[in-house]
DNA sequence: CTCGATCCCTGGACGC
DNA sequence: TGCGTCCAGGGATCGA
């Protein structure tokens, strides 16, 4: 599931790969997730891939007209804008290798490979946006994470009253993190994931920020987690899942102090957290609106809930 | 503003 | 071996 430090790695490794290529050709698959199919095969072809960087959880690779500088004033900038969702991957490969199934673009390049994304759920985005349309949407997200300041992520969390599970998943708050880091995060800074954000003292903040942060850049040293089938663009799985602390760990240990990680849905994601560590806050727990008469049957197996 | 619910989609895990 | 069912989850959207 590729968040920042996945994405992270396949901009790096497509900077090395595939920049400085010229598009040929365009062919697309399934095209449902896609804003504006025609301008992607109108657009691309005869295109230079500029570079490849990652914003948030997108790779944006910049694309000029010319192979070598960018002159004229008149050129606006453009971009084509990948989301991997939960399951894609842009893969350079030789044109002779037999495409993966759910291969739905390929780009052909001028050396003779292709630029194919592969995404079997097609929950990832792409899109083709220029000028003031690619501003306005770069302008949704919010923060990085790896280059806002202490003072930054402190008010812009003070400012909500949403659980910090939840700003820390949402997109315009923090951009980048996902469901894997913002636990993994939680956790080392100690605090539960339903706290409310503005109730977070100024201390919980500053270990949060460090938190996100040296777990970020360690997972990007490690190439990111590899859950299910994450694979970079040089088609290798990252490492940081052997370092999860909570994440998918239910009723294992917590290697800090030995309880059971549990599991809850907050925010409508699971999270995993340790209830030792993590205090929960007030009122947490109390059931919702449900009647007191399925306490019985719901209590069948052990570590499950 | 914030919430939960719902939908999108397919593969993998699990029960029988 | 092969069903059926559930679940994963980022993000858009909608109603409360």
């Amino acid at each position: 599931m590729p968040e920042l430090p996945e994405v992270e790695t396949v901009a790096r490794g497509l900077q090395a790969l595939i920049a400085g290529r010229k598009i040929l050709s365009v062919s697309l698959g399934k095209t449902d997730f896609m804003d504006n199919p025609a301008t992607i095969e109108k657009e691309l072809p005869g295109r230079c891939i500029l570079g490849v960087e990652r914003y948030g959880k997108f790779l944006l690779l910049r694309l000029g007209t010319a192979p070598e500088i960018e002159s004229t004033q008149s050129a606006e900038e453009s971009a084509l804008l990948v989301h991997l969702g939960m399951t894609g991957m842009l893969l350079p490969q030789a044109v002779a290798e037999p495409p993966k199934k759910h291969t739905h673009a390929a780009m052909l390049l001028d050396d003779g490979r292709e630029l194919r994304y592969v995404d079997a759920r097609r929950f990832g985005r792409m899109a083709y946006l220029a000028g003031e349309v690619l501003q306005k949407e770069l302008q949704r997200f919010g923060l990085d994470p790896l280059a806002m300041s202490v003072e930054e992520f402190v008010s812009e969390i003070h400012a909500r009253r949403a659980r910090i599970k939840a700003l820390l998943l949402d997109q315009s708050v923090i951009r980048g993190v996902g469901n894997i880091y913002a636990d993994e995060s939680l956790w080392k800074a100690k605090v539960h994931p339903a706290q409310l954000g503005v109730r977070l003292t100024t201390d919980e903040l500053h270990k949060l920020y460090r938190a996100i942060q040296g777990i970020l850049r360690k997972a990007i040293v490690l190439r990111g987690s590899s859950i299910s089938d994450f694979l970079d663009a040089d088609g290798i799985p990252g490492e940081y899942q052997r370092h999860h602390r909570v994440y998918g760990r239910e009723g294992k240990r917590c290697v800090r102090c030995g309880a059971a990680i549990r599991r809850v849905i907050v925010a409508g994601r699971s999270s995993y957290y340790c209830p030792n560590c993590q205090k929960a806050p007030r009122g947490f727990g109390v059931k919702r609106k449900k009647s007191k008469a399925r306490s019985a049957a719901s209590n069948t197996n052990s570590g499950k809930r």
